[in-house]
DNA sequence: TGTATTGTTATACTAATAGTATAACAGCCC
DNA sequence: GGGCTGTTATACTATTAGTATAACAATACA
């Protein structure tokens, strides 16, 4: 696994690798039935400990990106399992609100903040115009 | 003082009391020169220990929001004291990053984001065709 | 000049969370 | 049946959030 984490963050380790492994099915490199290390594989790849990589597959299976089966191991899901619904639109914006409200109060422009979003959905995707994602 | 917090939130109640404040100027209710209830009265307003409020100041005060003074009190700061940098647009990229990025894997299309995000914004300016903040 | 109010600092305590460390349990493929 | 999987339980350390007192220091104001 290629999984960037910092132990030094002030965002939880597994966090991190809840946000890494998103990011992986974002960028295509993890898609459905692609199987994931196992919980101690993983501890030992990344030096640790088992219960944090578990904690953070735990999260990905109740948010419907991976299912895990006993032997089978960890499998990541179909976009199906994981589409958003009308619930996860109202957290995305209490989520987003500190943060764009900050920014506005800073003094950055609306434009700039959506060259900012951009920028990050670039990161993450092919540029189509007037196309998008699925 | 109308802070809207939620003591039963996983967000600490100093960052909502940071994020709150923030969102006072951003509407106009908080504007330059503007005093703030001591961090006893507010503590007593709101039910809260003295410490934690103090520590929401601390936070605003380190990030130019608001100026300290030992008799004095609590003030406001002017625009200029709290204007956004190129290293702030850095630190944005990365709050909104995974944010984003999981509304992106979930099928939320670029342009809903961008409703979400317009919609943010105008719950805290005035809508100008064509014009922006400050 | 006092005096009261301000933010500040120090100390101590509780509760919750993050992370580690072992160990054992249970499903299941080979 | 052996070995690998995720799962669960327990215990421990460290850090953070929040509370609770108390005292200190600057300073506006009567």
């Amino acid at each position: 696994m290629f999984l960037e984490i910092n132990l030094e963050s002030e965002i939880p380790i597994y966090t991190q690798i809840r946000n890494e492994i998103i990011k992986g099915i974002a960028l295509g490199q993890l898609v459905e039935g692609d199987g994931l290390p196992s919980v101690r594989q993983m501890a030992i790849d990344m030096g640790i400990n088992m219960h944090t990589i578990n904690k953070g597959y735990n999260f990905l299976k109740q948010e419907g990106f991976l299912s895990i089966h006993r032997r089978k191991g960890v499998v990541v899901n179909g976009p199906d399992k994981y589409r958003y619904n009308a619930a996860f639109l109202e957290i995305l914006t209490e989520n987003l609100s500190p943060i764009i409200i900050e920014a506005y109060t800073r003094g950055v422009r609306t434009d700039t903040i959506e060259r900012v979003i951009k920028k990050i959905l670039l990161s993450v995707s092919v540029p189509v115009e007037g196309g998008d994602h699925d």
